[in-house]
DNA sequence: AATGCGCGCAACCGCCTGCGG
DNA sequence: TCCGCAGGCGGTTGCGCGCAT
């Protein structure tokens, strides 16, 4: 049997393919000539009871010609007549694989443009290794080639070190995952609300898809960037419009302009010490650097985002949840109150960039207690781990009520204010008025002028409200040893000219940041 | 020039699903 | 309801090519 099959992959040749032709010309009269005579019958027979072998290996320019012709007589499916119509000695799957691959019309070859991978890696990022479905997002484009380009491509970037997603995607990525939509009833997520807006619904296949996938009709749909790709009739607004997905800077650079105030892995050293206060900025240690602002005990109920090397790639769709449009969703978390606000606003854009420095700011350690704050290690909050307590806050409080818009949840986690009272316990003090913070925000954020840290610091002492870094004050009845009123904003947000060398590729160095200049942003 | 290695790609394999009898 | 078949899908394999040594 091998023995059959092993000359068959050899690559045909000219007589060879004269054959495959010629037994094709003749495949749909053989019935007939069979029952000819005798002899030619008993030679029928023994055809007949003798196994069929099929051909393996790559096609050839007779046997496409074959299957063309046969698909333009007969059209696509009913595969398995295939072989036995044309004598073509292919499988059925073979024959439609072939044909789906390579030979159907209107299939794009060549490499993926940058529109194309950075779709793909935000289809993947909602629908795991659903390789199908992504290539029905992207024309001329078979399952096989994503799904080939995708391995191939996450294998390369996971053996650099790399994250696989650009850092925009992760952080749908880690944001959807912690939103808790079971929670969230809200009519406001509804479909009529993304109508009109800058988000496109899903698809109906998608929506079944989703539906399948356990996304909940109250679930807001994923976004369908694909159609925008596709639709082409406007300007494609994908989420990594930002310099993070420039094809200058990599994906997995490191957020350099943090390394200013935080000292990071692989950033370049800066001081530990803050302007003042308590609330101090540790080296983060690998152990606790998950890469999400997350700790170490997070990890638990928390799958990783990225995958690790040597694990399984695939993110599952059923673990996914899909981020709801910043825009709409903002809209819709305050009830309307805000109308086009949010949207409209000049510095929208940029509330994708914010997000990314939120994802580090978080990854700020709190002091060493002076006696029983952060006793509590693990579980990413309720003690004095302050990264922890922000993310239980951020994530597991404010996600259900905000429907799970991560910019809200970026905004809030801005304006948390902290306060480390007697016992050492943080309580948070979390502002709520969606439309207070943006309009708080956007100028908090994007100064003019960027200050230097320290100056910033001063800056803060006097402002203590919305102050521009972290600062501390105390309260009237506060005692000052166990604790601290702390306000903690982005510093990274206030600019500054930093020098380190990273920068380069999205600096906001000067006053006025080039936060104009960011496009793309919000879906 | 020979060899080894990595990468991209095409194709196959096994499993699952839908459908009709 | 069960069974067989066809088609679809995702994972895996193997080949050919280019490049570095």
């Amino acid at each position: 049997m091998e023995e059959m099959i092993k000359p068959a992959l050899a690559p045909a040749s000219s007589e060879e393919e004269k054959e495959v032709v010629a037994t094709a010309a003749t495949g749909e009269r053989r019935h007939e000539e069979a029952t000819a005579g005798r002899e030619e019958q008993e030679e029928e027979e023994e055809e007949e009871e003798a196994p069929v072998v099929l051909k393996k290996g790559p096609w050839t320019t007779a046997e496409d010609a074959v299957l063309v012709q046969h698909v333009r007589q007969h059209g696509e499916g009913n595969w398995n007549a295939v072989q036995r119509m044309t004598g073509l000695l292919r499988c059925g799957k073979s024959c439609r694989l072939r044909w789906t691959n390579h030979l159907r019309p209107n299939l794009k070859k060549g490499s993926f443009s940058p529109d194309e991978e950075l779709l793909i890696a935000q289809l993947h990022a909602q629908l795991g290794n659903k390789w199908a479905r992504m290539a029905s997002h992207l024309p001329g484009r078979t399952d096989n080639e994503i799904k080939n380009y995708w391995n191939t491509r996450t294998k390369r970037r996971q053996r650099a070190g790399l994250p696989v997603y650009p850092p925009d995607v992760q952080l749908h990525l880690a944001f959807a995952k912690r939103c808790r939509y079971d929670d969230f009833s809200s009519p406001l997520s509804s479909p009529q609300q993304s109508a009109g807006s800058n988000v496109l619904s899903m698809d109906a296949a998608d929506a079944a898809g989703a539906a399948s996938s356990g996304y909940t009709s109250a679930r807001p749909p994923p976004l369908d960037l694909a159609g925008q790709l596709a639709m082409g009739s406007r300007p494609v607004q994908l989420l990594a419009a930002t310099p993070f997905s420039a094809p200058s800077s990599p994906w997995g650079k490191p957020f350099a302009r943090n390394a200013q105030f935080f000292q990071f892995p692989h950033s370049s050293p800066v001081s530990p010490t803050t302007p003042t206060g308590p609330v101090q900025v540790h080296p983060v240690t690998p152990e606790l650097s998950l890469g999400y602002g997350l700790h170490a005990g997070d990890r638990a109920r928390l799958p990783p985002v990225s995958p690790s090397p040597g694990a399984r790639a695939e993110l599952p769709s059923s673990q996914l949840r899909p981020s709801m449009a910043p825009t709409t969703a903002a809209a819709a978390a305050t009830g309307g109150l805000v109308g086009g606000a949010l949207q409209d606003h000049p510095n929208a854009a940029s509330l994708e960039a914010m997000l990314q420095e939120l994802h580090d700011a978080i990854k700020i350690e709190p002091p060493a207690p002076p006696e029983n704050r952060g006793t509590e290690e693990e579980g990413g909050g309720g003690g004095g781990n302050l990264r922890g307590f922000l993310h239980e806050q951020i994530f597991d409080k404010l996600m259900p009520i905000k429907s799970g818009d991560f910019c809200i949840v970026g905004l809030h986690s801005v304006l948390i204010s902290l306060q480390f009272p007697g016992d050492g316990k943080p309580e948070v003090e979390l502002k709520d008025d969606i439309e207070t913070l943006f309009d708080l925000i956007i100028p908090a954020t994007f100064p003019a002028a960027a200050p230097e840290p320290a100056a910033a610091a001063t800056a803060a002492s006097a402002a203590p409200n919305h102050s521009s870094s972290v600062s501390q004050h105390s309260s009237d009845d506060q005692d000052h040893s166990n604790g601290a009123d702390v306000v903690l904003d982005l510093p990274i947000l206030t600019g500054g000219g930093g020098g380190s060398s990273e920068q380069d590729d999205w600096s906001l160095d000067g006053a006025a940041c080039q936060w104009d200049n960011i496009s793309g942003g919000i879906c």
